[in-house]
DNA sequence: TTAACTGCAAATGGTTTGCTCTGTC
DNA sequence: GACAGAGCAAACCATTTGCAGTTAA
């Protein structure tokens, strides 16, 4: 556990904007001003590899990270790109109704909201 | 609708293979020899755009695309990266609960399936 | 010590785009 | 004749990687 990857993980940890590595990059850079961007890559994704965050990487050119590797999914809004936590438990459900749609045996699921957030509806 | 663009749906909606741009490209070249890659891809995401096909791009740098575009969720083998098509109907249930537990006008979603298929499972 | 990791910069590679040419209405 | 669309090749750009130097254990 290097200063940057503590830096990167503590970074992603205190914050839930769901960031670009970009982002990440230019944070962890007030700390420690030489880190470079493809040290930032390296060790998201092998945070992401020990289970410790999770890559959002749904029908874009840049992938997101989240800091919290707990069970949960995403919305995103469509206006102005944020992503917002949703905390609703369908894993079993929706993993037992695949199996018993398909022969196949189903390990996970991903799954994603899209629309319009509260804070652009009333503006 | 010129003869590149009718070739690439065609080809798209005679396969269940939820190929990639470049698999397209390939096969449309056996009727079209010097068609480009970029006349594929131009069209792909015109005909996504009209709605007339699905694109999939979920985590993975090759994006790919069904010739479907009715409602339906995909399941990915996770040996042998083959795609299938799952029927199950959830949109109202899954929207309904999402809007239920935020303050967010829910759109649509996305979901995608992971695990092993019946033939990886059998081999 | 040494195996893992960093910084830097160049490479990668799927996708997009600019430009010119062609086919269609 | 105009205009959407094609072909070609160059550009894009987020991400990865090779390498030489550095650091944590």
């Amino acid at each position: 556990m290097t200063k940057q990857r503590k830096a990167i993980l503590e970074t992603l940890k205190s914050t839930d904007c769901h960031p670009t590595a970009d982002w990440i990059y230019n944070e962890v850079k007030d700390e420690i001003p030489n880190i470079s961007l493809g040290t930032v890559y390296r060790n998201l994704n092998f945070l992401a590899e020990q289970g410790e965050i999770m890559v959002l990487d749904y029908g874009s050119t840049h992938s997101r990270y989240d800091g919290t590797p707990e069970q949960h999914y995403h919305f995103h809004c469509q206006e102005c790109d944020s992503v917002y936590d949703i905390h609703i438990n369908l894993k079993e459900t929706l993993n037992q109704q695949a199996d018993e749609a398909t022969p196949f045996t189903i390990n996970e699921h991903r799954l994603e909201f899209y629309g319009i957030c509260d804070k652009c509806q009333n503006s």
